[in-house]
DNA sequence: CTGAAAGCGCTTACAG
DNA sequence: CTGAAAGCGCTTACAG
């Protein structure tokens, strides 16, 4: 069975397709009420669904964006592809998600394919230096913003971010306050920027206290693995410590696991802090100390910019900057 | 800057758009090879993107399928829609995901604006009684498999599950063996045909063992809330009891928390089993024993499945269940 | 080996 | 208040 198009709305109705293409789309400004309540409840009759393929051809907007994330199944990212969707959603607009797992060649490949799709936009979690999709995106004329991870060159792009450096300066300020000298910091890849000024935060803070030492600082990635080998190359290296600063909450918890493994009792023997305040740091007993970044904000205003870069609104600010908070809970003591 | 189009590719090359069109996609057979080389070359220059919006309206295909989850948060669906996206991405398809909340009316909704997307194919994780939704796809002869939920009256429906039933035997028999016969079990919401499945394999195995009691029967839903929310009921209403099997994992980890809590060790004082195996089940400590589903199989295979029936290959079943296998940890004992 | 033409289902100036 | 017509960028019989 055919779907309906809005010719056949027309033919039933006995006017012309510009007219249903006017009242379905509300711009009839001046279509006698009788031909619109005539054409609606034709539609409805036919089950008209419009075909918006046919219309994005014609308006060259698809009313989809896309999402680059590395890997949805990481909770700070499906935490911000829910709020991407909810706000996307609230604009009839429609997202489809990638995951690059950090490979800057399939986000590449997914870039040509989204753009191919004519999506309208797209929010780009970067993988690593992903300065080629970019080109490519900028080429093409899709508008994007980058979320969360910089890229080096792209700090001037729309663009929504938290202040990563000072919220772990709190994190150490706070461990700090609390007697810890000996706080072991677990860095993500090198490979982001993120990474760095998560890293020179902790680096400066611990200048600051006098307390700096080089060899407290293991590198490893934004993972539940990665959480837990560098735990146990903490473990390997270290014989003591006070405390260990993860530079996200899933590596916290791959930590955590590990350190309980070892006989660690937590917050007893060692706090542990970490970064992001997603929502399982609060369903693991204890529950974690975090420096929270509001995640769901973030998906949302991000979405929003980008639906606003889309239309060509005027754009009060390219760059949005989140605070983070730090989260006290049961893990430092 | 104007994205190059088949035409300018034509123009440039001498050639007509068909002959373009020949070549870009692979149907010249009998095409010179210069030509080819020709036009590859000129493609390039251009940085030519098909539009596959235009070959959408053409074809009728869109290469973008819908995945309907209940919410993409939940580390279940997030571990599916990963599985069901990388398989997509294989095939060159997108993905457009949608976070349904388990309310019918926003995945009637959903359906409507996917059609009107010409999605090729959805892949559907029913939130409660879907048939409208699934009417409505029916209707307009959008390819769908049912994942996960069953639907009433889709039984015969591509479909891609698991055996609940079979699996919750499993783990009762399980804890049965290992001395617990005061075993409460945590329901999901009576609206999912699932969490009947499930109910009815513990009941089942609770009548054989002659150790039912209907007083240890809490309903609540699959969330992490949802643990909670039963684990304070239990806790207020039963003095003792050996051992708790949520009917899933996330349920089983909000459980957990709320045990700590109140001073329970585990599995010394309460053995604890879930089901799902989702990744997290591996990270708390001690670690989940569990009822397991191999979830990214499920999300692969009914990829495959929906691609499969999209491009109307042969089907040799159109319902695969999947068993589950009992995964001993560190929670019963 | 290659091209002209119609068609997919919309939107949008333009005209009356 | 309404319609005819062109166009969006492809694909695909059909013809030569």
């Amino acid at each position: 069975m055919r779907k309906a198009t809005m010719q056949d709305i027309a033919n039933k109705a006995g006017v012309s397709k510009t007219t249903v293409s006017m009242v379905i789309n509300n711009k009839g400004s001046n279509i006698s009420s009788a031909t619109k309540e005539k054409i609606f409840k034709i539609a409805q009759e036919l089950n008209y669904i419009p075909n918006s393929i046919a219309r994005s051809l014609s308006t060259k907007k698809s009313g989809t964006i896309g999402i680059m994330v590395p890997d949805i199944t990481n909770p700070f990212f499906s935490e911000i592809a829910r709020a991407i969707e909810d706000a996307a959603n609230a604009y009839e607009y429609n997202v489809i998600f990638c995951n690059s797992d950090n490979e800057i060649d399939k986000e590449e490949k997914y870039i040509q394919l989204l753009i191919s799709k004519l999506v309208d936009g797209v929010i780009f979690i970067a993988g690593g230096k992903s300065t080629k999709s970019i080109d490519i995106l900028n080429a093409n004329g899709v508008p994007f913003v980058l979320v969360d991870r910089y890229v080096e060159g792209y700090e001037n792009n729309y663009g929504v971010y938290t202040l990563n450096k000072e919220g772990i300066i709190d994190g150490v300020d706070y461990l700090y306050k609390e007697n810890k000298r000996k706080i072991v910091f677990v860095s993500g890849s090198s490979d982001l920027e993120i990474s760095n000024l998560r890293l020179d935060g902790y680096t400066e803070a611990m200048k600051n206290h006098g307390i700096y030492d080089k060899s407290l600082i293991f590198e490893s990635d934004f993972t539940i693995e990665g959480g837990r080998n560098a735990t146990e190359e903490i473990l390997k290296n270290l014989k003591d410590f006070d405390a260990i600063f993860y530079s996200n909450d899933v590596m916290a918890l791959g930590g955590i696991k590990v350190l309980t493994r070892h006989g660690y009792k937590i917050p007893e023997d060692v706090s542990i802090i970490g970064f992001d305040n997603i929502h399982l740091s609060q369903i693991v007993e204890p529950e974690l100390t975090t420096v929270g970044q509001p995640i769901y904000d973030i998906g949302r205003e991000s979405c929003k910019l980008l639906i606003d870069v889309i239309n060509e609104n005027d754009i009060p600010e390219k760059v949005i900057s989140f605070k983070t908070e730090l989260i006290k809970r049961g893990t430092v003591k």
